[in-house]
DNA sequence: TTTGAAACACGGACCAA
DNA sequence: TTGGTCCGTGTTTCAAA
């Protein structure tokens, strides 16, 4: 589905999406227009999902991240799709997860510094219904953290 | 650091940075030059990191996606250097955090299939030195996925 | 592959609050 | 100091020929 082109332009976009199309082109080893068009295709067959701004997080003061595993009731798991509806409207969760095995999820969160982090907890996250038990996992420092997606072949 | 204007073109650009410098203006209530030079200053600041095109993981075909919680030995967190060094190099794992706790490291993988995953588990993660311990949790569904900061105030 | 019109980025100059 | 309003030049996109 993807040949060899269309790899390259996106190893390229998804580390710089700023770059024009013919500095694109030109990297992959194409002329400008039928590079235009590959991305064009790429983007109205939602390869490319978005283009996106990447913010520092510790420069706009959020310094605390954890990781929190949730278990829900056995109520709670009938009603999955209302604790799914809930967690997408938590600004502080960036990414959540159905996970196999003992824990039901697998959460992302974000926030200002741990007494932020006490108050989501206690205040929301806890709140939601059908919320059994949380593990919540304190993250020390970052040794990477990319949106990069391995797409060598 | 940040005022009112710059937490929402923030907001906008991290959203959609594809926007044009009048069109996000616009949104913030500001006019087209002071808004551009805002964004010039939080790139240079490097609040603002980067520009990227976030790819569709699923549409080309990295069907796994697993959190590993990695051990070291005592010799290898005094090694810790090494190991960061080893996991920046594994497109393979897209974050990496340090955690405070029993766990030393949170790793999220990105591979093709679970096969992969093996593989890559087996041949290159619990081969680098140091490591004592993998404990492999793999995700089944996304529920939320997303690069937006929580930058409300 | 080349071309061209329209849109846009970029950046300076200058004034107003 | 920061925003507003002009202005021009060069680049980029995008869809034609």
């Amino acid at each position: 589905m993807l040949d060899e082109f269309d790899r390259k332009i996106l190893q390229v976009l998804q580390r710089d999406s700023s770059r024009t199309t013919s500095d694109v082109a030109e990297h992959v080893g194409l002329s400008q227009a039928p590079c235009w068009r590959r991305i064009q295709r790429l983007k109205n067959e939602g390869i490319i999902r978005a283009q996106v701004s990447l913010v520092d997080r510790k420069l706009v003061g959020l310094n605390a991240q954890v990781f929190a595993q949730v278990k829900l009731t056995a109520h709670g798991r009938t009603h999955l799709s209302d604790f799914a509806e809930a967690i997408r409207g938590f600004a502080e969760v960036l990414e959540c997860y159905v996970m196999m095995g003992s824990t039901d999820f697998m959460l992302r969160i974000v926030t200002k510094d741990i007494e932020a982090y006490e108050r989501f907890f206690f205040d929301t996250l806890s709140k939601v219904p059908g919320v059994q038990e949380i593990t919540s996992m304190v993250a020390l420092s970052e040794i990477k953290s990319t949106t990069e997606l391995p797409l060598a072949n």
